[in-house]
DNA sequence: GGATGTGTGGTTTTT
DNA sequence: CCACACATCC
């Protein structure tokens, strides 16, 4: 990234960025191409904003897709004033909508100290609301209703509207499932990560006097990231920027990855009709990679259809060929890639840092994990599993949500479980029915004895002895800081003796995360919105919920980055490695059968090549590890759309000796089009079809679901699915993965 | 009634 | 390969 100039902050900019700088009030998009300087654009027009106009900071409000961008965001803001911008709300929607909750939870139903649940503790709520209901967790994966639920939230369909649509059986178990949760939600002071933009969505469609103060209050807003909003989002903005329209938003059409979670690229694509007299400006010009980079990339995204349509302009000079390479298998793409990376070192006095590599699916770090142990070569893992979902943290958030709301059911649960303490899970089955029964929750049913004369004596003093310790650290937490507070409670619990006596083995790693914890938590700043009155373990609490993978990234540390392509948005490196690059992984399968999905992934494969500013590797591998078993892959029908030339074909001496096919066939090319490919197609199904192949009309038995008849078949290899018609009018149509789901012929 | 071991079912991406 | 549900043992 370009240094700022302080002193004259529009010195080096070109004449798009300029345009986009000074423009003052009115609607404004802003196309702004990977790499073409839109941070600097945002940052510089704030600050001119602020300096020149002599707008209030506090009268704006800036979205970023992480914290982290947030974060940055206002220290650049912070470097140009030459003061920290005061007042100004600059987070993501998600952190924003917290904000705004807090400060008038009653409105919503809930208190201000409401916990946020992640995706898990979704998960359980429901499948706790699955079993009121009498919906079987077993014949409906509560992942599917989950997400189901989250779309309709995300498209802002309340639970009547939902039922009124819910026509299939699936839907209507959603839709029971959908009021229950909101209920029980409610009950437990908690809110989804959805419900963080529904909710504000709620509150402001519903209180105009609200909105129109804070619509008042924030005369200027910019959303980065543009393309990647949903509906949710989308009304969030128009209701607080409806009225002035001093609304610019900063976006990239080809870089919308997140349609899987509700974006909505018409967002994007509509802007100028929803925002009539909106300024349209973009930016073209790329400052990030090398002409031989950009030309794979805008190679990459001109197989799609539905663009707004942008060249990138390159500035630097031409640099290296992108390379791809033919690898044998996962671990033989993982040695190459790690030798790539020493032998650039050594070579090129480059050091760690310098290196992102990418994938698909976060399964496939594991290799290259391995292989960068075993060269001594250290890296840094984003997402996978993030710190605060590895299991002895979250036992210990677990504790720390209950202390800080003692409404919150599920935390009671998993609190209750660890250290075990001799309350199994009838003792808490019918404590559960009991607190429902009394309307309570379970914590205040635990300190209760006078309800609790249908228990065991000795759960009746576990329960009341675990209602007393939670009781204690409740008053401690008003007053002490968190870190006192998990100090206090990890020798309280014994948590160490419990760890090790867990596993030795892991013991020592887990003692340091928890340390890790403590260290955080000491760290942690509390920034604004303190107004609310919150407790320092409440802020600790939303702090945690909402980080994103790429917060915790520091970039000064001398290692490997590894991580997903969505992860890696934002981001950049000199050298970047994208793996996996096969038929099935990337694009994922899922996509073969849906052109929308596919469009997705090849964006997805465009942001992940202009991520790198000097060089490019591609690596594909014949075969690869997945979920336990070999599995044969071609490459990537993404590369076929390289032409010929563009890139420098290599392969490791173990996939060019391995005589399967070779090397060079192995290898996309777009003027001779296909007989290896095909072949290679034939390869991959035959050795996933030892399944017996079911056709059309056939008679099957589900070991659910009961019996059926086959109303479609299709796809490919492991992907083969059929729609079948169930017996049970209750099931009905289901569509079922044959490589995962045994059926008999009846 | 609780703790612990064994089978089974399911696998993309994340705030 | 992993998480969870169920069965078995204490």
């Amino acid at each position: 990234m370009n240094r700022q100039v302080d002193t004259e902050p529009l010195a080096g900019l070109n004449t798009a960025q300029r345009e986009a700088v000074l423009h003052f009030e009115g609607p404004m998009l802003v196309l702004a191409g990977a790499g073409s300087g839109k941070t600097r654009v945002l940052t510089t027009r704030i600050a001119r904003l602020v300096e020149h106009h002599g707008v209030d900071p506090s009268r704006i409000l800036a979205v970023t897709f992480t914290n982290k961008a947030a974060g940055e965001m206002r220290d650049r803001i912070a470097r140009l004033l030459g003061y920290e911008p005061k007042g100004m709300w600059c987070g993501t929607f998600h952190a924003i909508g917290a904000r705004l909750l807090r400060s008038h939870a009653a409105a919503v139903g809930r208190a201000p100290n409401f916990t946020i649940y992640d995706e898990d503790d979704n998960i359980a709520v429901i499948k706790r609301v699955m079993e009121g209901a009498g919906i079987s967790t077993k014949a409906w994966s509560a992942k599917v209703i989950a997400s189901l639920i989250s779309d309709a939230k995300n498209a802002l369909v309340t639970p009547e509207e939902y039922a009124s649509l819910a026509l299939d059986p699936v839907s209507r178990n959603a839709s029971v499932v959908y009021r229950n949760l909101e209920t029980a939600l409610r009950n437990a002071n908690a809110v989804t990560f959805d419900d963080l933009l529904t909710l504000p969505v709620e509150l402001l469609s519903r209180d105009e006097s609200l909105r129109s103060r804070l619509s008042e209050r924030f005369q200027f807003i910019l959303v980065d990231e543009y393309q990647d909003t949903n509906r949710a989002q989308y009304r969030f903005i128009k209701l607080l920027g409806g009225e002035h329209s001093n609304v610019v938003v900063v976006g990239d059409d080809d870089q919308s990855i997140y349609g899987w979670r509700g974006a909505d690229i018409r967002n994007i694509l509509d802007f100028e009709r929803e925002f009539p007299q909106a300024r349209v400006v973009r930016l073209e010009e790329n400052y990030r990679s090398t002409p031989n980079i950009l030309e794979v990339a805008n190679a990459a995204i001109s197989a799609n259809v539905g663009r707004k349509g942008k060249t990138l302009r390159a500035t630097r000079p031409a640099g290296e060929r992108a390379t791809v390479t033919a690898t044998l298998d996962d671990r033989d793409e993982a040695d190459w890639v790690v030798e790539e990376i020493m032998s650039r070192m050594s070579s090129e006095n480059r050091t760690a840092r310098d290196f992102a590599i990418l994938y698909r699916t976060n399964a496939q770090s594991r290799t290259l994990e391995d292989a960068l142990r075993n060269h001594a070569l250290p890296y840094r893992l984003v997402g996978a599993v993030r710190f605060y979902d590895r299991r002895e943290i979250r036992d210990l958030m677990a504790y720390l949500k209950l202390i800080a709301n003692p409404s919150d059911n599920e935390a009671f649960r998993r609190a209750v479980a660890v250290p075990k303490r001799g309350l199994g899970d009838t003792t808490v089955e019918t404590l559960a029915g009991i607190a429902q029964g009394a309307g309570v929750s379970m914590l205040q049913a635990a300190s209760a004895p006078d309800l609790l004369t249908a228990l065991r004596p000795g759960a009746r003093s576990g329960l009341a002895g675990f209602a007393e310790l939670i009781g204690r650290f409740r008053d401690m937490a008003r007053e002490a800081s968190v870190d006192e507070l998990l100090r206090d409670l990890v020798e309280a619990l014994r948590f160490g003796d419990y760890l090790r006596a867990d596993s030795p083995e892991q013991a020592r790693d887990r003692i340091e995360n928890v340390t890790a914890l403590i260290d955080g938590a000491a760290e942690t700043v509390i920034d604004e919105g303190g107004e609310v009155g919150l407790t320092p373990l409440d802020h600790f609490l939303q702090r945690a919920m909402l980080v994103a993978g790429t917060d915790q990234l520091d970039p000064s540390a001398e290692a490997v980055t590894l991580m997903t392509m969505h992860n890696a948005k934002g981001l950049e490196y000199p050298v970047v490695f994208i793996t996996g690059m096969e038929d099935g992984l990337f694009p994922t399968s899922q996509a073969f059968d849906d052109p929308a999905k596919m469009e997705e992934e090849r964006r997805l494969f465009y942001v992940g090549i202009t991520r790198a500013e000097e060089k490019l590797y591609l690596t594909h591998s014949e075969s690869r590890r997945r979920n336990g078993e070999i599995v044969g892959a071609i490459p990537s029908r993404f590369l076929r759309d390289i032409p010929n030339g563009m890139l420098e074909e290599r392969g490791t001496i173990r996939a060019k000796t391995s005589g399967r096919h070779s090397w060079a066939d192995s290898v996309r090319r777009k003027t001779h089009e296909v007989p290896q490919w095909r072949q290679a197609k034939r390869d991959w199904e035959a050795e996933s079809q030892d399944e017996p192949a079911y056709m059309r009309g056939e008679r099957v038995r589900h070991a659910i679901f009961g019996t059926g008849t086959i109303a479609e078949i299709g796809g490919n290899g492991r992907d083969v699915k059929a729609t079948i018609t169930f017996d049970d009018e209750g099931v009905g149509l289901k569509t079922i993965k044959l490589a995962y789901t045994k059926l008999e012929r009846e």
